[in-house]
DNA sequence: TATCGGATGATAATTACTATCACCCAGGCG
DNA sequence: CGCCTGGGTGATAGTAATTATCATCCGATA
């Protein structure tokens, strides 16, 4: 783990023009229109080396766009990651969970209902290797979060209910999803 | 990383009871006050083994104290994790964050700012090691998050001026910090 | 036990989405 | 190329999760 870890803005350069050379043939086949707005947020996103929210994104795209509508930013990024040509750093963003065990550990998460358990793998506790900075970063530890499906939404997902956050052209189904293990309701 | 690094509850009602008898004096220590709510919820969080939100931990809170309010709960958890008694699992859950770079890659991100750079180090492509299962959970993938201090924001804590989500006696002062690098003003 | 500053509860306000719905336009068809 | 049609969009209302405000309370210390 040297400073050749930071990805350069030089590689994300020519990753993004090739991004969005593939992204029309790509929305072809997944039988989503290519629409102006579609391929502005696929542009200003791939061209971001920073992870950006909607409202950012959204900022950036008003200058071009001066009509956009802050939804179809938040729409359309959700589209994105539905169909893997983006994804959430964040996937667990929606409400902030704490915890109690302040020892060591890293965490177990279910990306459907989003059940979290601890987990201690000694060999997760030294990824760092003792290194105290990375560029102009100087760094404080890491968190490992092993995304997986527990038992209970697996047996669910094979029978046929479609996972939640794949935002997709049904919007108005409403889906069973547990959080925390509590079972509730909740419009998709 | 065998079954054996899912930690059991077992393990966690010993902790439980050591940390909350620890409690009051850390709180001393700290200059806190011992009150009725802070210790309830301290001693809820530290019994659930769930990574629980604030609204769960107030509505087990609910049966025992009927008058205690959502906004001391969230403020508690908050202080909680100020002090080290607790952590949050979900530092940047405040806002979605998107990345057009779907390559496998992972992520340094300023735990002062919310600066998120890509980083690619290839040992933590394989932390699982093609282990496709543990428990009764199915292995999907993983993140590692480096938690780290830009230069920037370095610089600012050294001159002394506190780091964000420390809440604690002096909730109204105003911070500067900056938000994917655009520099924003937020109150506290 | 009196004092006082931090802590709390009630509630308003804010932030970040998410739903609704009328209208629009991309893409298939002739 | 000019209609059709359903997915896509903009405007806006609604919702969930905090966060701020402030009067009142009460734990800590003297
Ligand atoms: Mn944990
Ligand atoms: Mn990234
Ligand atoms: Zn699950
Ligand atoms: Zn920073």
């Amino acid at each position: 783990m040297n400073d050749q870890t930071l990805v350069t803005d030089k590689w994300r350069a020519a990753y993004a023009a090739r991004r969005l050379a593939e992204f029309t043939s790509r929305c072809r086949e997944r039988g989503l229109a290519i629409t102006p707005q579609r391929v502005a947020v696929m542009r200003v996103l791939v061209a971001s080396g920073d992870h950006p929210r909607a409202e950012t994104v959204f900022a950036k795209l008003r200058k071009e766009y001066p009509n956009i509508s802050l939804a179809t930013v938040h729409r359309t990024l959700e589209t994105l990651c539905a169909i893997g040509e983006a994804r959430k750093v964040t996937p667990l963003h929606d409400s902030a969970r704490y915890d109690g065990n302040t020892a060591p550990h890293h965490h177990l998460v279910c990306v459907r209902c989003r059940k979290i358990r601890d987990i201690d793998v000694p060999e997760f506790n030294d990824l760092l290797h003792g290194r105290q900075s990375l560029g102009e970063f100087q760094l404080l530890g890491c968190a490992v979060e092993v995304q997986a499906l527990c038992g209970e939404c697996r047996r669910a997902a094979n029978s046929g209910v479609r996972t939640p956050n794949s935002r997709g052209q049904t919007h108005n189904l409403k889906q069973r999803i547990t959080r925390e293990g509590e079972t509730l309701w909740r419009k998709h």
